[in-house]
DNA sequence: CGTATATCTATCCACTGTCAAGATACAAGT
DNA sequence: ACTTGTATCTTGACAGTGGATAGATATACG
């Protein structure tokens, strides 16, 4: 989806780095997690077996960095629909909120890696900076809306529920909605957890 | 956790069938869905390893079958909770939440397996009875509360959400929680879920 | 006593991760 | 321009592991 690279040049790639996270992600799609493979990413990159070692050590690297990535995304497009919307504390709510679903349906595999498997690294510090920065800015926008503790377990719940039930292919009731009808409907969700 | 059965006969194990089930979630919980094996599953339960083959056709087969008895469990749980609470629909509806968190901490393996990952076979039938029978459950408890469609996306939403943060060691805040607090605080997302 | 069923042993094959050794591109320094 | 060095990539081989299957063998049951 981003490389016009120059075309072809047999010996390096030139940017394999971020050419084997793509791999990796679009493996992850099709093979799921369970069946996760250095050499078959190798292989999608059209790159040699052994080629991903010079740039992670090993699959659970890759996984790791590729968390990481994701977690990065994963902020950006909730900011990008904050963005969008009204600027007082509860529609910049809602609009992350919104976001956070859009990120789930639009790249399935890569949230299943975030938060429903074991395999990242959370120990590692790039990872655990970006999976840190997201989780601050859902406290701080739940806070500036008058939330506290409770209100950020609810806000963070309903919306990763929801997330996560449609990633899995259930919640058939809302899949068959428009996107903005969807959108609504998590609007609506998530403002009556927010409410006392 | 449940075989005093003859104690030791080499051949003829039983129930070699009910003995497999445990260790495969015996398992997944201390490997994960990840890194399961229908060998290590035999090594566990003290038979050799083409010994499964007999009871479940593969790998997917045994946690075809593991996920279905899961969901069996998961709405037993539920339907234990709301028999120790009061009879109003409300009450009823809470119960179930609180159950469904509860089955979550209690068997995050199996959790994860029926939930977080790809690997059961959906269309098996029995599989898929179970399923559908928890999720007509939760339908039937939600409907009977005066709620439609959206609240029954939001009362799963919020309490799968919930398990599922818990489970993979996020949400900090509930995790601190006793267990009556924590129960506290679903019962109260739940509500304020279904409150137009 | 004979037959079906459950289990074991023994192989076979595919796949993975890792390592070592060689090839290629590129960047400096001389 | 030539050498030297280094990072990148390739090829090939090895050991470990897992799934599948076939045939032998023990047990249960009629």
């Amino acid at each position: 989806m981003a490389q016009p690279d120059p075309p072809k040049s047999p010996y390096h790639h030139g940017d394999l780095y971020a050419a084997l996270l793509i791999a990796a992600e679009a493996e992850l799609g099709e093979r799921g997690v369970e069946a996760f493979s250095l050499r078959q990413v190798a292989r999608r990159a059209g790159v040699s077996h052994a080629a991903p070692a010079h740039h992670f050590r090993d699959a659970n690297g890759l996984l790791t960095a590729l968390a990481a990535e994701g977690f990065r995304r994963f902020l950006e497009t909730q900011r990008q629909k904050e963005l969008a919307a009204k600027p007082d504390p509860e529609s910049q709510l809602m609009a992350s909120g919104v976001g956070y679903v859009e990120f789930a349906m639009t790249r399935p595999a890569l949230f299943r890696l975030m938060f429903g498997s074991g395999r990242p690294d959370y120990s590692h510090p790039d990872l655990r900076a970006a999976a840190d920065a997201a989780y601050q800015h859902l406290t701080q926008l739940v806070t500036l809306n008058g939330g506290a503790e409770l209100e950020i377990a609810a806000a963070w719940s309903v919306v990763h529920g929801v997330a996560d039930l449609m990633v899995a292919g259930r919640l058939r009731g809302l899949k068959n909605l428009s996107t903005e009808d969807r959108d609504r409907a998590v609007t609506t969700m998530l403002a009556r957890s927010q409410r006392a």
